[in-house]
DNA sequence: GGGTTCGTTCTCCCATCCAGAACACTTTAG
DNA sequence: CTAAAGTGTTCTGGATGGGAGAACGAACCC
């Protein structure tokens, strides 16, 4: 459902915020080519914006100020999903030695709340409120197969089912059978889908009336991830995580 | 300098959200009477917010949406002083295993970049995008005491120097003094000022041509810290980790 | 000097924002 | 059961204010 009296004004504030975060820092002509809007508009708006925080000027260049961290930190800090999983996900980094995340869904897509790196952790280019599709991660696979049936078909009609790799999913079919493969055992598994030589194993994390609340996992170079481990201790670790975050939501 | 032409349909928006941040998720009516708006314009820039993900709807009620975590992450992370101090302010936090902090100046107030808790950390109410006053915490001394005199004059100006316990700072006499101190010793201390009980020692980091870049810290409980500690080990390792970052920043 | 950028300022017309009223519900009261 | 009072949502027209385009000032670079 759209908005019927859209405030056409903040959509072209949000529209300069967007390209503002993807240019980077830059100048009023530069934004101004990539916004469906003049150059004495655009400067209307980043003036605004700057007094309140949301952008900082340095010369002649605009860039995004760290108001957008304080709203954004404050929302997750007042989710208590974050809250309780948090600490565990910390954990599961700590014991496994590898990189571990935690994922929510949000608008149909995989929103990382946050990641923990242990001692030998790759470095991957994942942030606290980067988005993701979600057929595309083993996070985002295990709450899909958690999810009911039309909300899932709602998903991919809303965002479609864009190929990462040649290796990841591409068909409604296919996405249907890695699903119930997840749901079979309990958890979901990356294996060089998103990037060659990278392996994940992620849990999904459920509330007391079985509803999914967003997904724990570990992610390991494959030279680190026998085939075993795949199936054996890793599942095992994420698993174990998982449902020590549901005893703890469910006092 | 403030804006000559301000967008105030804008600014409205950006009033909702924070109000909304404040209240948490609410209602419309709720809402309203927090603002300067009808009902229906406040109708209007909900369902814009709505529409491009920064806010959602639960049953009757609005909140914020992980959106602006995605724009502040990204903000974050772009910032190549995070980028380097990331990784220190975690093993600091390891260390000691108390809690470690990382802070920013941005508009003369200090923004919490991110915190680590050790083993033994004590869980404080701060989290990434937090706001403070400078003046009231070790982190922010750091800060202030390497910035040119007259940028601290500004700040106080700007922001205040309003006194959050009895022990804090309340005079600008009392502060340069403070400041003074902590230019002789190298790192800052808060002894119980933000919290009765609590001892945290901050270093500032600077970059290759001595401006300050920002501080970081670790907070611990002051029956963890002696008084020898405090002007002993402690301070001898945020040191070095703050140097660890400034020849890093330097390449 | 002339020619090119850039960011910023100004003004006036017309898009659009929004108060207020009306509507569609649900909840509460008696 | 009806009535009253709450909620979120829709609609409309008139006053407001957003922004195109032009002009300005300050850098630059031949």
């Amino acid at each position: 459902m759209d908005a019927k009296h859209p405030v056409r004004t903040t959509e072209k504030t949000l529209a300069l915020v967007e390209e503002l975060m993807d240019r980077g820092p830059c100048g009023v002509t530069e934004l101004t080519d990539g916004l469906d809007m003049g150059k004495s508009a655009v400067h209307n708006h980043l003036t605004t914006l700057r007094e309140h925080g949301y952008v900082l000027k340095t010369g002649d260049e605009y860039q995004l100020g760290l108001k957008f961290l304080e709203v954004g930190g404050a929302t997750r800090k007042s989710m208590e999903f974050y809250q309780v999983a948090e600490p565990e996900v910390k954990s599961l980094a700590n014991e496994t030695g590898e990189l571990a995340n935690l994922l929510v869904e949000e608008q149909g897509m995989g929103v990382y709340l946050m990641r923990s790196k242990g001692d030998e952790a790759v470095d991957l280019d994942t942030y606290a409120g980067l988005r993701t599709h979600l057929h595309t991660t083993a996070l985002g696979k295990a709450i899909l197969a958690h999810l009911p049936e039309d909300r899932v078909e709602e998903i991919i009609e809303r965002r479609g089912l864009e190929r990462k790799t040649p290796r990841s999913i591409g068909s409604r079919d296919e996405l249907f059978e890695v699903l119930e493969g997840v749901r079979d055992r309990g958890y979901a598994i990356d294996d060089g889908e998103r990037l060659e030589g990278l392996r994940c194993i992620a849990a999904p994390v459920k509330d007391s009336s079985d509803e999914v609340l967003g997904a724990i996992s570990v992610s390991a170079p494959a030279s680190r991830v026998s085939d075993e481990d795949l199936h054996g201790e890793l599942p095992e670790r994420v698993l174990s995580a998982a449902n020590v975050i549901e005893l703890n939501i469910n006092y």
